[in-house]
DNA sequence: ATTGTGGCCTGCCCGC
DNA sequence: TGCGGGCAGGCCACAA
């Protein structure tokens, strides 16, 4: 699950290939690249270009490097590793076994080392000049406005809102889960719905959750992860917990205190 | 336009 | 011991 806060640790991996050189692009897996790109346009468009930054918005890498910007997506399982070290070692859901099959896209330097992407499930992609007009503004740096407009008019509940990366890019299942647990905010309901202080309360909410997950080491580090399985009940107040599918994911709440 | 659904991909785990 | 089914969720195509 490789949601905001483990892209951001791949992005500060990445920050270790920034001055390099691109040697060789490494394709193994056709499918992993996306927008129509093929191996040889992507081998075209990096070769010979030197990474001048890594940057992140939402859940995607961005490398550039003077030409067309390379965008990485990791999907649930996709895990980023630079000279054979990972950013991080165990994905929850990603298997924690490796495999060379897993490899799906890498880039080779002048002078050694290596950047790629393990991922067991392919869920993951990789792309040029990805369009982040298409991506709400970042969830980490969101301001209460931005998500007050994000929410905005929205009659769907408002987890489908907060995962709908268009709206607000980087939150994930588990991250939403935990962030509407903490806020004391029902996933169902209507995201136009909140008032203007409960939508304060959730954007600080959001950003001391991914402040303090950050620091514990990742989306799976929340207070309500180890409760959302069949018979969990609230860490809060003991009640039982809900489990239903909201926005077409399994969701964990507590009808208790989440209103 | 907005919202909902199903499918993609594959490893893992459970029950038989 | 092997096997099949269900499940995980980020993302996209498509339907209503």
């Amino acid at each position: 699950m490789p949601e905001i806060l483990e892209v951001e640790a791949y992005r500060h991996l990445a920050e270790q290939v920034v001055g390099r050189t691109i040697a060789t692009v490494e394709t193994p897996d056709h499918w992993f690249l996306k927008g129509g790109v093929t191996s040889t346009g992507m081998a075209d468009a990096l070769t010979g270009r030197r990474i001048t930054a890594a940057r992140r918005h939402g859940k995607v890498l961005l490398l550039d490097s003077g030409g067309p910007t390379l965008g990485l997506r990791f999907g649930m399982t996709g895990r980023l590793l630079v000279d054979g070290r990972a950013a991080i070692e165990y994905l929850e859901w990603g298997g924690r076994r490796s495999d060379p099959a897993w490899e799906r896209f890498g880039l080779r330097f002048r002078g050694g080392g290596r950047l790629w992407i393990d991922d067991p499930r392919r869920l993951g992609g990789a792309e040029l000049e990805p369009d982040l007009g298409l991506l709400g503004p970042d969830a980490w740096t969101l301001g209460v406005v931005q998500l007050r407009m994000a929410l905005a008019g929205g009659r769907g509940p408002l987890k489908a809102r907060l995962l709908d990366q268009g709206r607000l890019a980087g939150l994930g299942n588990l991250l939403v889960d935990e962030v509407l647990w903490r806020a004391g905010l029902s996933p169902l309901r209507a995201s136009g719905g909140l008032d203007s202080d409960e939508a304060r309360h959730l954007h600080r909410v959001i950003r001391r959750t991914l402040d303090q997950m950050d620091r514990r080491g990742g989306s799976h580090t929340g207070d309500l992860f180890e409760h959302r399985r069949p018979g969990g009940a609230c860490p809060r107040d003991g009640e039982p917990l809900r489990r239903d599918t909201v926005g077409g994911r399994t969701s964990w709440w507590c009808p208790g205190h989440q209103r």
